[in-house]
DNA sequence: TTTAATATTAAACATGCGTTCAACCACTTC
DNA sequence: GAAGTGGTTGAACGCATGTTTAATATTAAA
């Protein structure tokens, strides 16, 4: 690899790296994709690009700067995605898992989303918006169930979508699947199951005696005008 | 525990204070409940315990034996009120998130569960198999829908149901509910509804069964303006 | 009371962290 | 070739961490 690049006209730095900044980037979206960003060190990013400690504090400034490039890229990389197909939704049920950068990304994105940072806190609420939008508009076709709280609505489905990809690693470890593809082709078709006609088959009767106490679903709220939506 | 040598005779501990590894204990669970056990320093238990640094080691011998002290209490903790009322299935749905100590037990558990540790894949594992009895035996009256991949299905289930507690915190900001209690009341109905009818409403008219390509072209509008900075 | 063992603490130690700094090197420009 | 500019590095700084240690306080046993 000549470091030289053949790129003519505008050679603005003497000494030759325009793509050492991109590289550590790279690095660094892998490392907080793999470990999150507090567990994360400097040093093992710059190990990962093949630079030293200080050429990543010298390109980003800091370590919380080279994390906001990480999330305006990540966020880019997925927009660009979506743009494509069908967009986040899909991170329900199966699709983008295959491509490693996206992987990464959802990777990124879901530590972002458990670390206490408000950068995560954006894009949740983003992903909630665009659940809304699907739940009103509809998406690729399927119609959702109406409830007079939608934000609710969206926020509950929006959690339930991401599940699969947070607890990724211990589903991994509990059904022996290999990777992350593999995990949520496990599960797709209990998740399409469960969008499709719920997790419950009956309900149960209202008959007074029976062996154990049980009545524990009937919480003051939770019988709160549940059941009764009709469109 | 209390004294380590000499029990066969008649030399008993001279200066026990039993009540003191208690709270450094407790205040060890709300510290990993709240923080997680990485971002949870032996200081901040300390202080929050009210004691030096050096006696929480001398107590628990470790940060990290400290941490599974915790892990069998709070697995004591919960399975105690196991024996109660439903159990873990309960978390799905409501309950146990107002008594203030179940509620930071089961923020233990979750923050253990995103950490790389093994301490919450046994967990995990423990509550998958609870689910796949639930599934098999029922639930509070409940029936569950059959299916072939019994353990995929426990799995899927079992994620879905962890789900709120992980992202407590996101639903929190985004739908300005108090605290645990009310964002589960908030979602309580619409996860109900998701049990028991699920989420779509109707299907496109191609057979849906496997394969998921929609050529659906549904305007996405996610134009986030986020400030870049390149260098 | 004396004694011995434990509880407890303040300080220190060793390590790893993010970051800074002075020097070096490659390349462009004069 | 000389000078200059910016990428790059290795060492070091300041800080926070988990843990250790020496010393003190406390109390049951002798």
């Amino acid at each position: 690899m000549r470091s030289t690049t053949s790129d003519s006209t505008s050679r603005r730095s003497p000494n030759s790296s325009p793509e050492t900044a991109q590289k550590i980037l790279s690095a660094a979206v892998g490392e907080f994709a793999e470990h999150g960003f507090t567990k994360t060190t400097v040093r093992g990013i710059a190990s990962a690009a093949g630079v030293s400690p200080g050429l990543v504090i010298h390109h980003f400034g800091s370590k919380e700067a080279l994390r906001t490039a990480c999330d305006d890229h990540v966020f880019e990389t997925i927009t660009e995605s979506k743009a494509q197909n069908a967009g986040y939704a899909t991170m329900a049920v199966q699709m983008m898992f295959d491509d490693p950068e996206m992987s990464t990304a959802v990777d990124y994105l879901v530590k972002s989303l458990l670390e206490p940072s408000e950068h995560g806190q954006r894009y949740f609420d983003h992903y909630v918006d665009l659940v809304e939008g699907y739940i009103v508009d509809g998406f690729a076709g399927y119609t959702f169930r109406q409830s007079e709280d939608t934000r609710g609505q969206a926020a509950t489905i929006a959690v339930m979508a991401l599940a699969p990809s947070i607890l990724d690693h211990r589903l991994r470890s509990n059904l022996g699947t290999a990777d992350v593809s593999a995990t949520m082709t496990r599960l797709a078709p209990h998740l399409l199951d469960l969008y499709l006609h719920g997790a419950l088959a009956s309900v149960p009767e209202q008959t007074a005696d029976s062996d154990s106490e049980s009545e524990t679903e009937s919480d003051p709220e939770s019988t709160t005008a549940a059941g009764a939506e009709e469109p």
